[in-house]
DNA sequence: ATAATCCTCCAAATACTTATGGAATATCGT
DNA sequence: ACGATATTCCATAAGTATTTGGAGGATTAT
């Protein structure tokens, strides 16, 4: 075999990394694996996409490296083979917004414009756990929550904000965080909260990074 | 629209920079435009690839926002929109040979074991080169040698080391470098090099990265 | 065993991607 | 304006990806 046919096979398999990662379903499993691991027909559903393709396109990111998967009883478990596939993934979609105007301009229309809402470093959020001067709220889905959280947080799923307002306090500062950058359930959540008088704010982010730098977790 | 097409809208677009990256000749063409500027038909012969073909995937690359162009009469110049396209592609790379086992075997079998030429740190060259007890060979194409490289280097392009063993010392020790981690030019090489007798080693790496880093350049 | 549950595989329809050769277009120097 | 050079566009053929519904396998509880 010639050098330059040994290098298209290289080539050819660093393109399979990038065609795992062409397609919004597949972004979208790894983005809710980051959370934590799932089924299959958790995912699905999850994801509001039919069974059958979940699983086909949850064969190809694995058949990639990029999941792996534990069968406990009747059902099979997916998750991501190691947290540098978030990272790469993150980088992708932070990527894409910087040099693809369409992409930047459909990031704003999802997700609204997120720097009114006075994003919260890691850094200050743990600050203020510290002083107990804040009420930090899970907007994910309970299943995320349970799989894993910051430390202390409360889980108010984001489709149940409006109706349980009364858990909150209106005195202390409340931050909010969901899925991290991409994700519009957070920043939805504090517009609800503002506009319903609220002093609240928003993490930068979401949980996978928080979890990634060795933050205070629960779970 | 709602909040789920908005969703939706937004990862098709992340999977258009997936895309981008999801072919063998688009991701080698980043890598040479990672050396410099090139024109169309210079990238065509360069890669091996025809001419319509690279036009054609030059163009998909433009419109993910990851190249830029620069006319000058009858060329047209190519050039990544900025450097840290190259780091992701460099992230894809190493993601994929560490996650699949394929690609791993694939570098392997194209580059062979790189350990053993004593890969060169970056601080280490440049401390070698400070006291002037090394020789910097860049076997890159000449006309990327032209574009920019390090400080001090000599041209010797890959196909013309064994014919101009003479202009180098036996007795200095010899680095060679030339694109990066993932190219066979400076570790072929530094093979030839080694069996000929002299006191050869690899640069970590290649151009692109001590560029990136600020380290001292020329062209 | 049998049924229930969960997941994977398969076939098929549709849509997209890749690669090619050749025609069309743009720029430059004469 | 013309020819030379460089690039893009186009039609086309072959190949690959996506999505669906339904059949087929595994595993568990009864």
């Amino acid at each position: 075999m010639s050098d330059r046919e040994r290098k298209l096979l290289l080539y050819e398999q660093f393109a399979r990394m990038g065609k795992a990662l062409a397609n919004p379903l597949r972004l979208e499993l790894i983005d809710v694996l980051a959370q934590g691991e799932r089924s299959v027909d958790d995912l699905a559903t999850s994801c509001g996409w039919k069974l059958s393709n979940t699983s086909a396109q949850l064969k190809v990111l694995q058949h990639a490296g990029l999941l792996k998967t534990r069968r406990s009883g009747v059902k099979i478990f997916y998750r991501l083979a190691d947290p540098s596939v978030h990272d790469f993934v993150e980088t992708l979609k932070a990527l894409a917004t910087e040099t693809l105007p369409d992409a930047e301009k459909a990031a704003r229309d999802y997700l609204g414009d997120v720097s009114v809402l006075e994003p919260v470093g890691r850094g200050e959020l743990t600050e203020l756990i510290a002083r107990g001067e804040v009420v930090v709220v899970d907007v994910r889905p309970a299943e995320e929550y349970a799989a894993g959280h910051i430390a202390g947080a409360l889980s108010i799923p984001h489709d149940q904000v409006a109706a349980r307002l009364a858990e909150l306090p209106k005195t202390s500062l409340i931050v909010a965080y969901c899925r991290g950058r991409f994700c519009v359930m957070a920043p939805e959540a504090v517009r609800l909260l503002r506009a319903a008088g609220f002093d609240a704010r928003l993490l930068v982010d979401g949980w996978p990074q928080w979890h990634a730098e060795g933050l205070p977790i629960a779970s």
